[in-house]
RNA sequence: GGGGGAGUGUCCGAGUGGUUAAAGGAGACGGGCUGUAAACCCGUUGGCUAUGCCUACGCAGGUUCGAAUCCUGCCUCCCCCA
């Protein structure tokens, strides 16, 4: 019982879950994730690790991937009206959320549902869910508040949500529900809506949202400071190397269950990586992408699995052997090619190490063959003639 | 239905006829320092076949030697009243 309110924000209403737990029946715990994006990260996982921790205590996860309510949109914690993903998009994500759940959750203990399944109803049905709740109570919320009076506007849609994300509720029969804390008010919601259909109330778990690699703003990938569970392990170390020490406790303690160990913080900082990287990718993984970090970050040595690119589709600059390095650059690190002169006039760019000279726009092939190009201290490619010589 | 206000580059936000590819800030990127931390310093930040050319201030037209800035229509959003 207090392992499965560890790290809780909130667990309501008081005493409800401990009655639950004391029933002995197993209880039915509910996640719902709308699939607006492609990967699960590691803020989701605070989360899915808790619902692996019911699991083991012998209850049954219910995992709901709002196919359905992706299309309408979570307002929760928005300060504007969020652009939503196509038809197509949500379908491509739903697929993928469910395979990256699953590297936590046991799929043996886990009922997976669409919201489709129930949300995509008659009319009728629809006015009658949408007759069981007022505005008053729909209004309520601060984050409404806050976008009326900032002038920010809120659509009739998002008012829905909360309606729509507590018929689930009510869909599943969930006995617990959980969520961040930004989902307080969707979670509280649902007891109410299963109330009106005459289900006895949900109890809700709200866990601490995790902050991004910036250390400022919540972790998403909208916001471009997110570690996917789904990172290449070097990726996902480096990640993690580049939080900033402030947020290191809050990574210990929501992600591993532990404290920050007392020990200088760029060794505890590795400790956390390489636990994480072990964690996604197998024991023994955290190691050696620890050892591929300090060649590349420590000895700034070129990494050894460097991409290579094939030089032939951009000869031809004077006369048919040389390279116009913008577009080299361009092509090989997603730049456009004014990005890529910059680059080369702030002496951002590298030939095996060697500073490339700011003026040096084309170069014969023959100087490039086999050479390794770095742009910044992290983007690698290693450029041949001809077809590439490994994969 | 009536009245009022607003739409600028990745984001925020100046700019009301002419050195404006568009102040300033944030973010991002490159360089320095370093522990891919923080803090700090410097630089860059529309695109291109690049000493020039093209595109750009909601959309479409118009006035003008010249428009983000003026006019007309349209679209979108917000506020107040009903």
């Amino acid at each position: 019982m207090s392992d499965l309110t560890k790290n809780a924000v909130d667990v309501l209403p008081e005493g409800r879950l401990a009655e639950q737990l004391g029933a002995g029946r197993p209880l039915r715990v509910k996640l719902g994730i709308d699939p607006t994006t492609a990967d699960i990260h590691l803020g989701h996982t605070v989360v899915l690790e808790k619902l692996a921790e019911f699991q083991r205590a012998g209850h049954t996860v219910v995992l709901i991937i709002g196919d359905f309510t992706a299309r309408v949109g979570d307002p929760s914690g928005r300060s504007s009206t969020r652009p939503l993903p196509s038809a197509e998009e949500i379908e491509a994500n739903a697929a993928t959320y469910q395979e990256q759940a699953f590297k936590i959750l046991d799929r043996g203990r886990t009922e997976v549902r669409r919201n489709s399944e129930w949300l995509r109803m008659p009319p009728e049905d629809l006015l009658g869910l949408l007759a069981r709740a007022t505005v008053a109570r729909l209004l309520e919320r601060d984050d409404f508040q806050k976008r009326m009076a900032a002038g920010t506007g809120v659509t009739a849609l998002e008012l829905l949500y909360p309606l729509l994300q507590g018929y689930d509720s009510v869909a599943v029969d969930a006995d617990v529900e959980l969520g961040g804390t930004d989902q307080k008010f969707n979670l509280l919601f649902g007891r109410s809506v299963q109330e009106a259909y005459g289900k006895p109330p949900q109890s809700i778990i709200t866990l601490p949202i995790l902050v991004g690699t910036d250390g400022v703003q919540k972790m998403s990938k909208s916001l471009g400071n997110y570690v996917g569970v789904t990172d290449p392990a070097p990726e996902m170390f480096g990640k993690l190397m580049s939080i900033p020490d402030a947020a290191m406790p809050e990574y210990f303690r929501l992600l591993l269950g532990a404290e920050q160990p007392a020990e200088p913080p760029n060794r505890a900082k590795r400790e956390l990586a390489r636990r994480l990287v072990d964690r996604f990718h197998g024991a023994g993984a955290g190691e050696r992408a620890e050892a591929a970090f300090n060649r590349v970050f420590v000895e700034h040595a070129v990494p050894d699995d460097v991409r290579e690119l094939e030089l032939d589709p951009f000869l031809g600059a004077n006369g048919g052997n040389e390279v116009h390095l913008p577009r080299l650059l361009a092509a090989a690190f997603d730049l456009s090619s004014s990005e890529g002169r910059r680059l080369l006039a702030q002496g951002g760019v590298k030939l095996d190490g060697e500073p490339v000279p700011a003026g040096a726009l084309d170069i014969p092939a023959s100087l490039l063959d086999g050479k390794i190009l770095q742009v910044g201290k992290r983007r690698f490619r290693r450029l041949v003639v001809g077809p590439p010589r490994n994969s």
